[in-house]
DNA sequence: CTAGTGCCCTGCCGGC
DNA sequence: TGCCGGCAGGGCACTA
């Protein structure tokens, strides 16, 4: 499922065909994903020509000269087709350049498409009160401390919430914390300042190591060049419930809100 | 304010 | 072979 590192790597693959090229095509395909798509999308951005990719969260950023940026969401089923053979039923959105046809495809539509002025993006709502990039310079054990100060709900329900650290979803997160060691159900404000540092270096590797990888995913997912069958599993916990951990315990899964939680008791306390 | 639950949507998969 | 229920989950609405 598309978090951080594969919306860092769609956007990568979208830079390689979108960047500097003139939009001669803008058709949405249904009136709607998760949100209706915006009733000027077309007009403002055919004729148009993108001057930068970028990626905020799970969000992916797409500029143009006319000062326009438009925020795609891929939802848990969301991906960029290149050049596909043929449009189907789940392609919402098309997107034309002179060179190539890009289609957003998403069966369970949770993703969805915006359109906002670029100078204005910061107010954009879901911008505003977003937490730090998990790979930039703003999550430092210090900064977990702060924000966790206090909080009694589950570590795990904390770092999924994007006001605390943005981008992170299932899959890292249980990935991060089984790479610290700290038991997902540990009160968030009482994990210790080692704690915190080995969770913040966790989490940054896991990223960088899944945004190496190309990004990483469940079974749905395909890279945004149009090649298909592009899986990684190498999951230490992640859907592997009863397997072994590294650390030689059984990996568990428990259930939180109706979400899957893998962990190992052994070692994550 | 915080913590917790339920919903959206479709395809896939296991069980019978 | 076909039907049915469970599951996947990000973000938001909603409750207490």
């Amino acid at each position: 499922m598309p978090e951080l590192p594969e919306v860092e790597t769609t956007v990568a693959g979208l830079r390689a065909v979108l960047e500097d090229a003139p939009l001669t095509l803008v058709e949405p395909r249904r009136a709607d994903m998760r949100f209706p798509f915006p009733a000027d999308l077309r007009q403002r951005l055919t004729g148009a020509t993108v001057t930068g990719l970028g990626r905020r969260a799970k969000y992916g950023l797409i500029e143009t000269d006319r000062g326009d940026t438009m925020i795609f969401h891929l939802g848990m089923s969301g991906r960029w087709r290149i050049d596909p053979s043929e449009i189907g039923k789940h392609d919402h959105l098309i997107v034309e350049t002179p060179r190539h046809r890009l289609a957003l495809h998403d069966p369970r539509r949770f993703g969805f498409v915006h359109l906002v002025e670029s100078a204005a993006i910061d107010a954009y709502p879901a911008f505003a009160a977003l937490g730090p990039e998990p790979l930039g310079d703003g999550l430092t054990a210090e900064y977990l401390a702060q924000a966790l100060k206090g909080r009694v709900a589950p570590i795990k329900a904390m770092l999924l919430d994007q006001r605390i650290v943005a981008g992170l979803g299932n899959i890292y997160v249980c990935e991060a914390l089984n790479i610290a060691g700290i038991s997902p159900t540990r009160e968030a404000g009482k994990v210790s300042k080692p704690g915190l540092r080995k969770l913040v270096d966790a989490i940054r590797s896991v990223l960088r190591a899944a945004i190496l990888a190309g990004g990483s995913t469940l079974r749905d997912y395909a890279r945004p060049d149009g090649e298909l069958g592009y899986f990684a599993k190498d999951w230490r916990v992640y859907g592997r419930e009863g397997e072994p951990c590294p650390c030689g315990g059984t990996v568990r899964r428990r259930i939180d809100s109706g979400r899957s939680t893998f962990y190992c008791p052994s070692c994550q306390k």
